[in-house]
Parts: C-alpha cells; sequence; structure tokens
RNA sequence: GCGGCCGUGGUGUAGCUGGUUAACACAAUUCCCUGUCACGGAAUAGAUCGCCGGUUCGAGUCCGGUCGGCCGCGCCA
C-alpha cells in the first residue's frame, strides 16, 4: 500500500482504479458536509472530486484550505458507488479518497466568485484580474483553442512546403505607409514597431518560394471597437508562381479549412463548454467581386465595405448557399497599398482579396506586383520614400515571379470561431488604446 | 477622434414617474449537515450609490460638469 513517488496526473486516474496516488494541484471547489468533505483538485490535465472521509487526519486541513490553494493529496482512487455517479463531469464515475493532504501555497480570499457557473464578470474585471481569471475553464477553453489555430497553421503550410521564417519586430520604415505606427527610441535614431511582415515576407519568398510567419505586429491606430488591438499575431504566408490571385485564394482557403477541422477534432469538449459552433465553410467558398457586392447590397458602389456591409454581405451568403465565408475581390487600386497587383485588363481595379465570415475580415491578401518598373511606378504614385524600403526594392530588381499571399489575425479568428464579442475576450494579455496590463491613465502611465 | 449608453457592498445585478431601515445572488465570517456534484440550511458583517457642484423641505433616482467604462462609426487583421 504504499504510494507511488510520482505524482498523477487527473486524466490517468481511471486507469489507476485501486491504487494509492499522489495528486498534485489546485482546489477549484469545496462542498462540506460537515463530518465529511468534498473538494475538486484540478491539474492541467483536468478535475477530479476528492472525498475526506471522517475518520481522516486531513478532515480539519481540508474545511480550513481555501480556494485556489495548491494541495498535495495522497489518495485512494476509488470507483464510485452507483447511486453516486455523476455522468455530467469529469470522472464523475471515481473519486479520489485522501488518505494525507498537504497545502504546499495557501491562497487568499478570492476576489470574486471563481465557480463555472458563478463566474461572471465584466470584461474590464476580468482583464483587471487576468492573472487569476487565466485558471479558469472557460477562459483556459478560449486559449486552447487559440493555440490549435496557430498550430494548425504551422502544420498546414509545412505540409505545402512553406518555410517558416522570423519576421522582424523592429523596422526602419513603414511598410504601408498612412497608418499609425508606434514610434521606438533607438540608440541615437528612430525606430518603429512593426505593422506587418509585409515586405520582408516578400523579400524571403524571392529566396524560398513559399514562407510563411507567425509574427506579433502592431497598430498605433486609436481604434476603439470590439475587434481591434494594438498588438496581435499575424499568420502570414506567401506564394511564388502562381497564375492569378486565385491560387492565393484557393490556398487560404484549404488553409481555414484545415484550422477549422483541426479545431473541431481536437477542441470537442472546448467548444462545448463555451457553446460554440464552428463556422461552416462549403465545398466552393462564394466568391464576388466588390461590385457584386454592391449590387447584391443594392447600395452605389464605395472604395470599401463598411461593417455594415460585410455583416448583410455575410447574411445574404449564407441564406443563398449555407456558407458562413465569402471571398471578396477586385478593390479600387487606389484604396489599397502600392504593391497590390493591378488587374491588367481593367487597372481601375486590383487583385486584392479579403475573406470574410460572420459578419467580420477574417484574411486579407492578393496577388503582388512583381515587376520592377511597375512597382517604382507605384511608389511614387502612393508618395513613398524609396530609399526607406531599399532592402525590399533590391529583390525585385534581380527577378521576381509573380506572386501573392495572404495574412489571417489570430485573436479575430478565435473571436469569431468560438463567438466571442470582444476580440479582448481572445486575447491573452490584450493592449488597446487604453490599457497595457493594467488601465493607462492621463498621464499614460499604467 | 466623433456619436449613444452606463458607473450602486469584494463580484454580478435590482432599485418604477425623487420620500428617509438601499434590495437580491455569489463570495466572506460563525454555526448545523456522512454522499455532495463548482451541495443544502441558519445567522453575522460589509455600500455615505464614481467624483464635484446645482435644483428641491428631501436625490442612488432630476440638471450641469468631470473622471472612468461599454457599445457604435471611421480604419483595419
Amino acid at each position: 500500500m504504499s504510494p507511488k513517488a510520482q505524482r498523477t496526473l487527473v486524466r490517468d486516474l481511471r486507469t489507476e482504479v485501486g491504487n494509492t496516488v499522489v495528486v498534485k494541484g489546485w482546489i477549484s471547489v469545496r462542498r462540506d458536509q460537515g463530518k465529511m468533505v468534498f473538494f475538486d483538485i484540478r491539474d492541467r490535465s483536468g478535475t477530479v472530486q476528492a472525498v475526506v472521509l471522517p475518520k481522516s487526519e486531513a478532515i480539519e486541513l481540508a474545511k480550513e484550505t481555501r480556494l485556489e490553494s495548491v494541495v498535495s493529496v495522497e489518495g485512494k482512487v476509488n470507483e464510485r458507488p452507483e447511486k453516486n455517479r455523476n455522468p455530467k463531469v469529469q470522472n464523475g464515475d471515481i473519486e479520489l479518497e485522501v488518505l494525507q493532504l498537504t497545502t504546499l501555497s495557501q491562497a487568499e480570499v478570492l476576489p470574486f466568485d471563481m465557480s463555472l457557473d458563478g463566474f461572471n464578470l465584466d470584461l474590464t474585471t476580468e482583464l483587471d484580474h487576468r492573472a487569476l481569471t487565466l485558471r479558469h475553464p472557460r477562459l483556459q477553453a478560449i486559449f486552447k483553442v487559440q493555440a490549435v489555430i496557430i498550430d494548425s497553421f504551422r502544420e498546414f503550410m509545412k505540409q505545402q512546403d512553406f518555410f517558416e521564417f522570423q519576421a522582424p519586430a523592429m523596422v526602419p520604415a513603414t511598410a504601408e505607409g498612412g497608418s499609425e505606427v508606434f514610434e521606438i527610441k533607438y540608440f541615437d535614431s528612430k525606430a518603429y514597431l512593426t505593422q506587418s511582415p509585409q515586405l520582408y515576407k516578400q523579400i524571403v519568398m524571392t529566396a524560398f518560394e513559399r514562407v510563411f510567419s507567425v509574427n506579433k505586429v502592431f497598430r498605433a491606430e486609436p481604434s476603439a471597437t470590439t475587434r481591434h488591438l494594438t498588438e496581435i499575431v499575424s499568420l502570414d504566408a506567401e506564394m511564388a508562381f502562381i497564375d492569378s490571385w486565385k491560387d492565393v485564394r484557393d490556398m487560404s482557403e484549404k488553409t481555414v479549412k484545415y484550422i477549422l477541422a483541426q479545431v473541431q477534432e481536437k477542441c470537442a469538449d472546448e467548444l462545448t463548454l463555451l457553446g460554440a459552433t464552428l463556422p461552416s465553410m462549403i465545398d466552393e467558398t462564394p466568391t464576388l467581386s466588390l461590385t457584386e457586392v454592391f449590387e447584391k447590397l443594392g447600395v452605389p458602389a464605395d472604395k470599401d465595405l463598411n461593417p455594415e456591409h460585410e455583416r448583410r454581405i455575410c447574411e445574404i451568403i449564407k441564406e443563398e448557399t449555407g456558407s458562413d465565408f465569402v471571398y471578396v475581390y477586385g478593390y479600387p487600386t487606389r484604396a489599397k497599398p502600392f504593391y497590390v497587383y493591378p488587374n491588367a485588363e481593367n487597372p481601375e481595379f486590383n487583385e486584392g482579396m479579403d475573406l470574410l465570415c460572420r459578419g467580420v475580415e477574417w484574411l486579407s491578401g492578393g496577388r503582388r506586383i512583381n515587376e520592377y518598373n511597375q512597382l517604382m511606378e507605384h511608389v511614387e504614385k502612393w508618395g513613398m520614400d524609396p530609399a526607406k524600403i531599399e532592402m525590399f526594392l533590391e529583390a525585385f530588381r534581380y527577378g521576381v515571379p509573380p506572386e501573392g499571399g495572404f495574412a489571417l489575425g489570430a485573436e479575430r479568428m478565435t473571436m469569431q470561431i468560438l463567438g466571442l464579442k470582444n476580440i479582448r475576450e481572445a486575447t491573452m494579455f490584450p493592449r488597446d488604446m487604453n490599457r497595457i496590463d493594467g488601465r493607462l491613465n492621463d498621464d499614460g502611465e499604467v
């Protein structure tokens, strides 16, 4: 009857019925029955009910130890009697009979209700206490799904023979021009936080053909919305030897399809806990030109869709085809960055595209200009300083195949897949206009 | 940055057209409970209702300002 020296994870307890084991974790709830005490112990693999019988020496400690305290339990794994089984919870058919209880770390009184059902905080409070709220199964489920999304992107890219590279975070000039950037002090000069790995992935593409990166990017735009942050994870891909933007569309479609399938397969429990239904992608995602979208909506053509348009076109497509996704291509050339390829027959419109889902933009990409003279024409028209993007331009002087790429926002994708209302819920440590961990005050200090 | 809404014990909320002990749930403290299912029961403590000023005999409730938050728009991933 000597206990195993090693710690056993909660998820492995079923195979230890009849044995004495050591389980370590956090006390997530206690049900004090007077003479006997039940508590749930949580580790990284899940939760199990522990029972402290009246005769146990641990009974006093079990009553006193605060929720979220870290404990070590030596106990016997018992199959529960038929009438005491609970099919609704993990390990509902077994329980841990506590023989010895040790408090490894006593927790303070919790500032709010952390119970599964009672956990109902204002988003502001949730974020102000991120260090604690992260322990809640609901939040853990969100970030597990996010991890699978990012992993799956990587996996699929590698399967398709894409090469992963690390794009720089500090850059000398702004890639797209115009937008707000964070300026940083760089020794005696100035530098900026990157807004996009765009120019770098194009450079790397000229060497490796197919490339991707998983990178933090930064936007200083003062956007106070439910879907904007100043720091996000951008999933970027770029590929050479395409025939048209449609090849990029197809690759991005397969990527999203793969990610959704992986989430479905690996995150079944998380999806159930969060009550989320994955968006449906049909065999051929509906693809409309911007002009066609405006016609469908019955509104005058404009240079881009506004959020209201995006919501409505998604609703219409969903109703007509059952697809939660829709590609929109062919934006006015001048409304997009300088590197986007203008349509050869109708140069007023370009070969840029966006993928919308459930009313929100998920992905943006398209074909890029690969011909040096054309690129320089655009650099001039867009009013950019060639000296500032010389490294990028150099690559394009020495032979670049027809190419294109796309980028996905990891947080926005997480939010949309899980049906979350605010992108901050889908971000572990969200940064926005008013917050870096803590809230910013008037002096700009945390 | 502009527009709309909100700010009540630790947390989440209620408080109707202003009327004097500000309510409820969870958490907390004390007690009861040998099979509970992020239990049950009893009691206790805890809020000058974001802040400043005004109207009024009287303000959580009305008005103005201020600070904070949320949502929408522009821009985007």
